[in-house]
DNA sequence: ATGTAC
């Protein structure tokens, strides 16, 4: 017996007959017992010593967990069942009797994952919270949870919030939006070129922007030239190219203040781009969450399957989100000779879940060293998923990304974000190496629509406020109520949250001069 | 979020 064993308190749980559960005793379990069924010193023979004892069954051979139904098997079982105040029924052979009440969790649910929560006390809202607490202690193999300070909440599942687990895969907690990101691109253009009122002369000029983008045959050499995948098939490579509705976006940014030798200069023009993969993600997710089904097994075929096809999407919508910025630039700067995307550099991946080894390896290359540092052990494989939140590390290198972006709703700055990783947040592990992809919702879609309609005109051009806002292009006549600066919470208070909670520094930030959302183009934009 | 479900 180790002597951090024995000084480790025993656990209290009942022991009952599964076949008439009033026949009950207590048990302590000693901290040392094991909780592997094959050893010598194990829980499991304890359970069934004590049963034969006080309980007078003869040959206790299944233990279920009472209320679950759950089954004690395999050492992972044992591990997660036996905790304080449990009760367990022993069975002579026979199936659980009883109902299994709280049907929502999992019988390899984790009551003790632990919840990590960046948003300041005030910002909280208590139904996320609720969301975000709910999820982590019901679903299966959940070993981390953070709420980012955009966390808000969703239809079943929190916004703004990371999931980290073990041996489980959850698609819902990613969404349908799979590889939803942005990324910043160089422009040409000079902040003479977009300040002031000739803000609106480029707002003008941005046109051609829905639809399908060229033909079919155009489309598909675009993904399997620049990209080396073949299309996800014509249903939804159609919309490669396209922006999408919700919190997607392209916007021409100045570049007002930011440090020295982070990737951006100050003073540039930059085009920040915000989609995902469309269609496509969405009919991965519905194809595996068929029948209310939530999670994976890792080993399953289903699984390994589902991960395939995630990748692709992640694949599919950095083609996206570059084909956005070809389409941009081509009205920015006509004539130009053909922008070589994905090699301007400043350019910010959001992949929503990666896999990695938990606690994750921080990489360190010789000129970032003394800002990193390498987890001592490697760990086990581990999922993240990000809903609302993006990496801090390059999901291929483990590298830290020098910025993110962290844009406000539309008109309101964007933030330059660099990742940190101090001892305090237990080197970037208590955000779950994410930070929040943006703003989030301070109020429901259908408020912003009752109490914001009285306040803005649905026109296809918003103008700024004073000289030096933002011109939006917004044509949707809902969406401009309903993604109103007003219906987020504040771009400033969200990133003062993350700084306060060390898991980034703020090194500058953007101006947005033009905003495009969409443009109704059936009438010739009016 | 979505070439969407009732």
């Amino acid at each position: 017996m180790s002597r951090q064993a024995s000084r480790r308190p025993p656990t209290r749980i009942t022991i009952a007959l599964n076949a008439r559960q009033t026949q009950r005793a207590p048990l302590l379990l000693p901290a040392n017992a094991s909780t592997d069924p094959s050893s010598p010193t194990s829980i499991r023979k304890l359970v069934f010593k004590a049963a034969q004892a006080k309980l007078r069954i003869g040959k206790p051979s299944r233990v279920f967990v009472a209320g679950f139904g759950a089954e004690l098997v395999g050492e992972e079982d044992w591990e997660r069942g036996v905790r304080n105040d449990v009760s367990l029924l022993i069975s002579a052979g026979e199936d659980y009797i009883g109902v299994i009440r709280d049907a929502g969790v999992h019988p390899k649910a984790n009551p003790t994952c632990p919840i990590h929560n960046l948003a300041s006390a005030a910002a909280l809202d208590e139904h996320a919270l609720t969301q975000l607490r709910t999820t982590a202690h019901s679903l299966p193999g959940l070993v981390h949870a953070v709420g980012q300070p955009n966390l808000h909440p969703g239809t079943k599942f929190p916004i703004g919030a990371v999931f980290v687990s073990q041996r489980w895969i959850h698609p819902p907690l990613i969404g349908g939006d799979i590889g939803c990101g942005m990324a910043w691109y160089r422009t040409r253009l000079s902040r003479g070129q977009v300040e002031g009122d000739r803000g609106r002369k480029v707002a003008e000029k941005l046109r051609g922007m829905e639809g399908a983008w060229r033909t079919a045959e155009a489309r598909e050499r675009w993904l399997e030239d620049e990209w080396g995948m073949c299309g996800a098939g014509e249903e939804w490579d159609g919309s490669v190219g396209t922006i999408g509705a919700g919190n997607h976006f392209a916007e021409i940014q100045v570049v007002e203040e930011v440090e020295e030798g982070c990737g951006l200069a100050e003073g540039e023009v930059v085009l920040l781009v915000r989609s995902g993969s469309r269609g496509y993600g969405s009919s991965i997710l519905k194809k595996y969450t068929a029948e209310g089904q939530v999670s994976l097994k890792e080993d399953s075929a289903e699984a390994k399957e589902y991960l395939k096809e995630h990748d692709s999407a992640c694949r599919w919508a950095k083609a996206n989100r570059n084909l956005i910025a070809l389409r941009f630039l081509s009205c920015l700067e006509p004539g130009e000779p053909a922008w070589s995307l994905g090699k301007k550099d400043a350019h910010v991946e959001d992949i929503h879940d990666a896999r990695t080894k938990w606690p994750p390896v921080v990489a360190t290359s010789e000129d970032t060293n003394e800002r990193t540092a390498s987890s001592p052990s490697p760990g086990i494989d581990a999922y993240i998923h990000r809903k609302g939140a993006a990496p801090t590390l390059s999901p291929g290198t483990c590298l830290p990304l020098s910025i993110l972006p962290l844009p406000g709703s539309r008109g309101t700055p964007t933030l330059i974000l660099a990742p940190q990783f101090p001892s305090s947040t237990s080197r970037g592990l208590d955000n779950a190496v994410s930070l929040a992809h943006g703003a989030g919702r301070s109020m429901s879609r259908a408020k912003a629509l009752s109490t914001l309609s009285q306040k803005y005109q649905a026109s296809s051009l918003l103008e700024p406020r004073g000289g030096k806002g933002t011109w939006v292009v917004c044509e949707a006549k809902d969406l401009v109520f309903e993604k109103a600066a007003e219906a987020y919470k504040d771009v400033e208070a969200v990133g003062a949250n993350l700084v306060a909670f060390g898991a980034a520094r703020r090194v500058g930030w953007c101006r947005a001069r033009v905003s495009y959302k969409c443009r109704d183009e059936r009438g010739g934009g009016r």
